[in-house]
DNA sequence: CCAGTAAATGAATGCCATTCATTTATCTCC
DNA sequence: GGAGATAAATGAATGGCATTCATTTACTGG
């Protein structure tokens, strides 16, 4: 009655969500999905290229793909299992290539370096990863094994790899928060006076304008515990 | 008119705020203040304590205080102005006593742990802190000096001092989350056969059944970067 | 052709942070 | 000691949010 539009009432055909949307078909099951996991995800990930994580809504989630809220949850239980999703379709983009072909601490630095960088875009992400069961994330788990694996054929102990990739993935995680804080994160203003070592730490860090600060702090964190644990292998 | 209460109609007295009001008066000002940040940032820590975070509304915190919602807004300029005041009451029961006492090495080890053992209970807090302007805490910017003074008299070349802390900071942060992991965050379940070196070092960490695996990752990364620091020193 | 079912709709729910016009109580100044 | 200013409270209203549910639709296998 309202609307002007026409086949307003028509709900299933719904214009195919414009890019790839993959409708896999499960066989001897009713298909014509319009949405799916994968849709959803990378329907996600455009969002949050466009309007970051508080754009990320279910209602704009829904809208994106041409659909409405609560279709969502015939495909995923809540706003937690999109964000888990999300998480893990970027740990398939971490760079575990290196583990069983350059040398242990090439491999480290390059998985570490690039696990920084692709979850600084996504740190809300984070409080979800780190108490995330794995098996609830199989590309996760993916990655975690290739990573077992490089430090088994390193001459790793076996009792500490694990222990050893948590210390590692918790000092990403961090780095990762600290790639986005403001440039003048530093900047004490009138409480100055009243921390003058501190202030002269960062005046002099300041004068060294090589590279971004948080890449420097990120590196020397990183060499510290490569070499730490490198002297752990056999 | 729906009410039967009596004296619904009183606003300014409100039963004082059960606890430690603390009300400090602002001298030449009007006084009589039922609210202000003290009080707000020790209720907010008992309703945490009592509900955790999801039970951290302003309409919670308000109530706990006898007081309406809108009645906060006088005091904060938002929830996140109250995550903020709650950040900095929590730093300064970080452990920096030792800086300058015990020997550098001892120092950074107790700092670290105790940072991570307060920040572990009160994990939403960190997206925050790590983007946080220190001019906006001071007494986070307090342990900041405390622990830059630490690292200059042991000897820390000055450029380098800031990127240690940030570095060691980061992985505090990390470690905070590991603590709040599940147990069974590394069971496989029906994945495990396709992840065998995974699996098989997981299986091996648990035979060690000594320390919880969160600290004993957490000693391995802290005791390897304060080792890899230590060569920076003079 | 029929019955079952996955997948969509859209209206409704309840919670949330935040805003605003208004009121009250106290302080400062004359 | 009265006038005016102001900090600090109220409570009603707003808009956004995730999520639920009864209902409808169109495809499927028997």
């Amino acid at each position: 009655m309202l609307g002007t539009q026409a086949a307003e009432r028509l709900p299933m055909p719904a214009p195919t969500p414009a890019p790839s949307a993959t409708s896999r078909r499960r066989a001897g099951r009713p298909t014509a999905a319009v949405l799916d996991q994968d849709g959803i995800t990378t329907a996600a990930l455009q969002l949050i290229s466009r309007k970051g994580y508080d754009g990320l809504t279910m209602a704009g989630l829904a809208r994106s793909l041409g659909v409405a809220p609560s279709a969502l949850y015939n495909h995923v239980s809540s706003k937690d299992d999109v964000l888990v999703l999300l998480e893990d379709h970027l740990a398939a983009m971490v760079d575990v290539s290196a583990f069983g072909v350059e040398p242990w601490d090439v491999a480290v630095r390059q998985w570490a370096w690039s696990y920084r960088d692709v979850f600084s875009e996504h740190t809300p992400l984070i409080p979800i990863i780190a108490v995330l069961p794995v098996a609830n994330a199989p590309k996760t788990l993916a990655m975690y094994e290739a990573v077992t694996a490089g430090f088994r054929e390193a001459g790793f102990p076996e009792e500490r790899i694990i222990s050893a990739i948590v210390a590692l993935e918790a000092f990403v995680f961090g780095a990762a928060y600290d790639v986005t804080a403001p440039e003048d994160i530093f900047d004490a203003g009138n409480l100055a006076d009243q921390v003058p070592n501190f202030t002269a730490a960062v005046d002099r860090l300041a004068l060294e304008k090589h590279e971004r600060p948080t890449d420097v702090a990120f590196s020397l964190g990183l060499e510290a515990l490569i070499s730490g644990f490198g002297t752990l292998r056999g």
